[in-house]
Formats: structure tokens, C-alpha cells, sequence
DNA sequence: TGATAATGTGACAAGGTAGTCATATAGGAG
DNA sequence: CTCCTATATGACTACCTTGTCACATTATCA
């Protein structure tokens, strides 16, 4: 309950907000933390900049107050999926975060572009605002994959750590990459995202018995 | 042979030479491209700014000579080994890839940190720097990739563009993320990439006859 | 209506950066 | 030794950015 943004900022008319918000989302998704600058966002939002600091602290606070506002929009695309799950294989359950996810960011292809920055934050504030997510992801993950192990789902040998981190990592990234493309193709990207699931399911090599 | 760097810079003694190239490191290992700045770089080389922009046009042409200059080492480094390949199935040869590259990161740290601002590069210089290396690298992989489908080592519906997209992920990727943790162990980081291949040999699921 | 609190506003100070340029110095050729 | 060229140097210009602050405007309530 630090700063992020002074109550101010949610006493403005809504339509302000928004064009606030939006100012800001183009900066920084354009421009990383560092680079992004202030003027910028108080010139698209057509406020004056005295009342730009009526609203927050500063970068930071508003950098904060973007971040959580794409967390919700990401939060409420995804909650409704995951309601539904008995008990699926990981991978199905793979499958559906993945799916959403690309849907997720074919929709707001500006909080993509704002998700490539993060990585370039300072350790401190990257950790402070990504990392226990990521933590989290790990957790959930690693969980559902030992379970599926004792129910003679997944191999023993499998390494529930390094899988989870390979999965994180593609879903963080690769998605992320395919959109970087000029022309984006939702079902082609769903369709790569099938064959990397068989590919985690079976492996590439020909020929063997998985024992 | 545009611009990079002057010939006025090869021209200085080799100390000198060396005392600006370490501090452009450094620079670029701390920040970004954008938030770099020379007056931190001819601080630390203890030049005067004058004498910087006789050696380089700008920060551009400097950064160019630092991307170069690493890519070079990279190549030294992993040239060697790529020599002496006869005939080994991709995930032998990806293996001996992957332990070079985690002893070069482990090697140059500093690279490791640039290598990671490189993600926030904008699009054209991104392009123009890294792109045709990974669409080489990528072209490599599939060409290597179908070469063992025809031998039958590997499963004709595994798609390869897709699993080289995936290899190339984690190579440039998640060997940066272990070199970030605190508490950097080579022969962990390597039994971690043998757990990851063996993933892709068999894949995660039990009890399959593979086709 | 009049007073008090909340918010709006933009000029401004303080600080920082990139790249230039006039001048000083050193090096080399004849 | 002298002239000419290459290099060294740092003060300086032009520019940009953040956050502040005194003052203007609007809302609230008695």
C-alpha cells in the first residue's frame, strides 16, 4: 500500500484514467524503464505535467501501477480456464495455459512488447516484481508433475525441476518471440504449440521403449 | 567496413586499446544500449572525450566493435570443438554445444550480462546484429535435424523447425538465467543439460512404444 | 455566499548527456 | 631543424529530463 498511484489518480474521471493508462502503456512498451520517459506519456495523455505528479510519485510508482494493471488483465483471461481442471496430465494442462496464453497475447499485443522489456529490469526490481511470480509457476508446476509421476504418468528419471524451468522458459519466451513476427497467425502458433507438447510427450528419438 | 571503429583505435598502443575495450564492457554489461553512456566509458578508460570520438563515430560504432569483439572470443572458443564432429546424432552434437557454451559464460561472465541487454535492442539493430546469426543457426539445425530423420534416429512427425526454434530458445536463453543465480556451479549447470537431453531423447511420458 | 480544501497548471531549477571544435602536442619525412 | 600531418584534449554548445513550486482554478460544505 506504499504509493502505487495516490488515490488521486483513482478520483479522476475514468476516461482520463484511461487515457493516462494508455499513454503509459505505449511508452513502456515502446521504450524500457529506463529509456521510457515521462514527457512522452504527459504529452499523449494530454495532461500537464504538474498534474502527472499529482497522480504518482514517479516512474517507479507508475511502472508498478502498469505492471499489476496488465497482472489483472492476465489474471481474469486465464482464471476462467483453469476453473474447470479434474485432473488432466500435465502436459494437457500445459496445453491450456499455452493456448490461452498465446490468445492472451495475440489480444493485447502491447503488454507483449512491455513483457520483452521486464527482462532488462535491474535484478532488484525484476525480482521484486517477477520473480516470486515465476517462483510460484515453478511450484505449481513442479507439484503436478511429481503427482503425475506417482500416478505412473510421467517417468521417474524425468527431472520435475528441469522441465518445469524448460516449461517456464518457453512460456515466458517463445511465445513471446512469435509474436514479434510481422505476421501472426493464432492457429499456427497453437499448432506449434501441439507438436512442442508431442515432443515433450515422446521424445525425438525413434525406436525405443520408454521404460 | 563502414565506420567500426576508426583505424585511429587500432592504432593506439595495445593497454590503451584494452583499457577502453574493458570499460565499454563493463558499460554495456551494466546497462542497456540505450542507457549507456560514454562519459562513463572514457571516465573509466580515463581518456578525454575528445580522444573517445577520434577512435569511434559514436556509441553505435563503439558498440558494434564490442559485439564483434565478443563474437570473436565465442567463436575461438567454440571452434575447436566443432572440428573433430564425425557422424554424432543432433542431441550429441547439441550436447557438446551446450557444455561449451556453458564453460564460455562461465569463462566471460561480463558477455553473459551484455549478451542479455541485447533482447531490448530495438528490431532493426537486433536484426542487423544478432538475426542472420540465428537464422543460421537455425537453418544448421533443421538441415542436421532432417539428415537424421533420413538415417531413422529421429521421428519422422517431430517437426524441426519447431524443436531447433525450441533448442536455440533454451541455448540462448536459459544458459543466461543460470548464470544470473548467485551461486554459479559448472558441473550442475552441465548434469542439468544431460537431464534436458534426455527429456528430448525419450520425452516425459511413461510406458509408450515410440513409433 | 464565503471560506477552506483539493486539484490543475506550466515555468523553472538542477542535473545530466552527446557530439564539436579550437587549440596544443607529438611524430615523421626530407 | 622545419614543416606538415596525425593525434590529444577538455571547455563548450545545444539539448533533454525529472521533479518542484507558486499560483490559478474548481469543488465542497456550512
Amino acid at each position: 500500500m506504499d504509493t502505487i498511484p495516490k488515490k488521486t489518480f483513482f478520483n479522476l474521471d475514468s476516461e482520463k484514467q484511461q487515457r493516462i493508462t494508455d499513454a503509459a502503456l505505449n511508452e513502456f512498451a515502446l521504450r524500457s524503464y529506463e529509456e521510457a520517459n515521462i514527457s512522452n506519456i504527459i504529452k499523449d495523455a494530454k495532461i500537464p505535467r504538474g498534474s502527472f505528479y499529482q497522480y504518482f510519485e514517479n516512474k517507479l510508482d507508475l511502472y508498478k501501477y502498469v505492471f499489476d494493471y496488465i497482472k489483472e488483465k492476465k489474471m481474469n483471461f486465464l482464471g476462467n480456464d483453469l476453473k474447470n481442471i479434474d485432473d488432466l496430465p500435465f502436459l494437457e494442462i500445459f496445453r491450456l495455459l499455452y493456448h490461452q496464453g498465446v490468445k492472451f497475447s495475440y489480444t493485447y499485443p502491447l503488454f507483449v512488447q512491455i513483457g520483452k522489456h521486464m527482462f532488462n529490469l535491474k535484478k532488484d526490481m525484476y525480482d521484486e516484481l517477477v520473480g516470486n511470480g515465476l517462483k510460484l509457476a515453478k511450484e505449481y508446476y513442479v507439484g503436478y508433475l511429481e503427482a503425475d509421476k506417482l500416478k505412473g504418468r510421467i517417468r521417474e528419471d524425468v527431472d520435475s525441476s528441469i522441465f518445469a524451468d524448460i516449461v517456464i522458459e518457453l512460456t515466458t519466451n517463445i511465445a513471446l518471440e512469435g509474436f514479434l513476427e510481422s505476421d501472426i497467425d493464432l492457429d499456427k502458433m497453437v499448432s506449434k504449440a501441439d507438436s512442442l507438447i508431442n515432443i515433450f510427450k515422446k521424445g525425438i528419438e525413434k525406436g525405443d521403449l520408454n521404460v
